[in-house]
RNA sequence: GCCCCCUUAGCGCAGAGGAUAGCGCAACUGCCUUCUAAGCAGUGGGUCGCAGGUUCGAAUCCUGCAGGGGGCGCCA
């Protein structure tokens, strides 16, 4: 990463100007690089002069920020990645790319293609993000679309940064609401086949669970009638299961969501792992009784005030018993070096109970992150929807995707951090037109093609065999390929926020600068085959830090528009 | 009552302890015989909720306050 490279930079000159006796030696400074915000400062700056100053002025000698960045600025070697240094303000050193530096960058993006832009922080740790996980009992309202896609973006992310990554959707086909919805489709079946059965309370009203009943007539007639109702309902439990989760991951996919792994929370009861956990914990003295419940002894642990009950009075275990067992088998059973969990904020309160959990199994509370997202509010004509006008019921994920479009609800849903609350326009997303950042960017990729297009036909060179990049010196060539250039630390930003939000940003950011490149310089041009082929490569590079970016937001990158 | 999050231009939002706080929309002004005008350029617009504190330096860290949202169940 340049970044990376540019301190190393520093820290070499400022060992030489040691070395040199020009500086006194001194404990090594925590160098800072960073991107100034003004235009006038450089690509990057460096406040290792001001550090530097304050670390001798502790041990008693006077000392001149200024004169001190000076110094370190004179033993910057002049060739490689640095170009031009100024000493500014109370003792930045402020640095300019070279540019012959990078020019040369052109043809490396265009040879690392669909790997531009990966870096290796994660070092191949293995780490599982987990998202929308539900009970499956229906079609997923759309909040859950903003829990999908963070999830689903921030794990193309984590593997372009260098981690193993597995996506796991967590299935709570345990407890008492699968029981109920079992039992509500058992009631809907029989209705379809005409007999009177009255479905459950606090049953599942939905309109679809007609549809899910009439599959199971079809495919297997009235058989359930014929035998015992809670034999037929246990029965109906595995197959609806098998129906619902069939249609969530078609619903899904229409958002370009997709899992490595189905983890059934009654795999852990049928294994015994709740159990054998639990009593791991009680062994510890983290497990206690009271009141003919079992509780989990959270209260001593930083920041929960609450004990919390993992067996009911009545024998049932909650939904958080088996949740400490489904952690301990992430990491112990499966041995993911860390997890992510993306939950809405209304979990908000699970969060510290589950860091008491981790260090009740001895495990390191950083090792599990959970990634908090506000709450999504549909909007049409300036008002809150709740229900669909088509069904008279819940909106669903499926049913924003058909009236917007997967990348618009993607793009939007990506361009705040995960901590907003979201007011999601529908009239605005389903234009195509600026309002809608995603078509600025889809639609540069799309005039790229077009360009390379155009200059194949035109019998332009789109690979040329030698080095033209020395021919890209106008300022939009150079600002193209700084901006281009940055989607290294934009991953890198991602995975330290646990976040992709920058990235809508980064990619808009990055189409600007390709429509500035593109008004101020002739691509095509065939008086000019030379300086047409050098700008052809700089379009390639453009387009491919663009498709990797989309690609990464889940973001589909046409050729045409 | 206790806990968590939010408060930045008219609106929607970025902002990584650094220098003169940005982007888009909306408003106003220009640019289509020329590679996709779904585009480009320019102008105006700010007590970074308020008050203290830490720091050479705070939108950013700490404390308090106000407004908004969420959470405090033998629910998930």
């Amino acid at each position: 990463m340049i970044r990376d490279q540019i301190k190393q930079v520093i820290e070499q000159a400022l060992a030489a100007a040691q070395a040199d006796g020009q500086l006194p030696e001194i404990e090594q400074p925590a160098i800072e690089v960073l991107r100034p915000k003004q235009a006038g400062h450089g690509d990057y700056s460096t406040n290792v002069a001001m550090v530097a100053a304050a670390a001798l002025r502790k041990s008693g000698a006077s000392s001149n920020p200024r004169a001190i960045a000076e110094i370190i600025a004179a033993h910057i070697p002049a060739d490689g990645l640095v170009g031009r240094v100024e000493i500014a303000g109370p003792g930045f050193i402020n640095i300019h790319l070279s540019e012959r530096w990078l020019q040369q960058q052109v043809n490396a993006i265009v040879a690392a293609g669909d790997a531009f832009g990966a870096i290796d922080i994660g070092r191949g740790a293995y780490w599982q993000v987990e998202y929308l996980s539900a009970n499956p009992t229906g079609p997923v309202h759309y909040g859950g679309a903003r829990n999908a896609v963070l999830g689903d973006s921030l794990a193309n992310v984590l593997e372009a940064a260098g981690y193993r990554v597995q996506r796991e959707f967590y299935v709570n086909d345990a407890g008492n609401q699968f029981n109920i919805f079992a039992a509500t489709l058992y009631a809907r079946y029989a209705q379809l086949l005409g007999r009177d059965e009255a479905i459950p309370e606090d049953g599942y009203a939905g309109e679809y669970m007609i549809g899910y009943a009439q599959t199971i007539v079809e495919r297997c007639g009235d058989r359930f009638l014929h035998m015992d109702r809670n034999a037929a309902i246990g029965e109906l439990k595995e197959l609806s299961k098998e129906l619902v989760l069939a249609s969530l991951q078609s619903e899904v996919s229409k958002l370009g969501i997709r899992y490595d792994r189905w983890f059934s929370e009654q795999s852990l009861y049928d294994s015994g792992l709740v159990y054998e956990v639990l009593d791991k914990l009680r062994a510890r003295g983290d497990i206690g009784e009271r009141d003919g419940a079992t509780w989990f002894l959270a209260s001593k642990y930083p920041k929960v005030d609450k004990d919390e009950v993992v067996i009911r009075s009545n024998g049932m275990p909650t939904y958080f018993a088996s949740d400490i067992a489904y952690h301990y088998d992430k990491f112990v059973v499966r041995g993911f070096d860390h997890v992510v969990n993306i939950w809405g904020v209304d979990h908000q309160g699970h969060v510290p109970r589950m860091a008491a959990v981790m260090a009740a199994l001895g495990l390191d509370p950083s090792r599990l992150t959970i990634v908090l997202h506000g709450l999504v509010k549909l909007i049409r004509n300036g008002e809150e929807v709740k229900l669909s006008k088509r069904r008279g019921a819940l909106i669903t994920i499926g049913d924003v995707v058909d009236e917007v479009g997967a990348d618009a609800v993607r793009f939007n849903l990506l361009t705040r951090g995960p901590e907003s609350t979201i007011e999601f326009d529908l009239d605005l997303a389903a234009q195509a037109s600026w309002d809608n950042p995603v078509c600025y960017v889809q639609y540069s990729h799309a005039r790229i093609c077009s360009l390379l297009s155009n200059a194949e036909s035109k019998g332009l060179n789109l690979q040329p065999e030698s080095d033209l990049s020395s021919l890209l010196t106008h300022e939009v060539e150079i600002a193209l390929i700084k901006k281009i250039l940055e989607l290294e630390e934009q991953i890198e930003l991602a995975v330290e926020k646990l976040s992709p939000h920058n990235l809508t940003h980064y990619a808009t950011d990055l189409a600007k600068a390709f429509n500035a490149f593109y008004r101020d310089c002739r691509v095509v041009d065939s008086a000019e085959p030379t300086l047409s082929a050098a700008r052809l490569q700089l379009s390639q590079a453009a387009r491919i830090g663009l498709k990797n970016t989309l690609t990464l937001l889940g973001i589909s990158a046409p050729e045409s528009m």
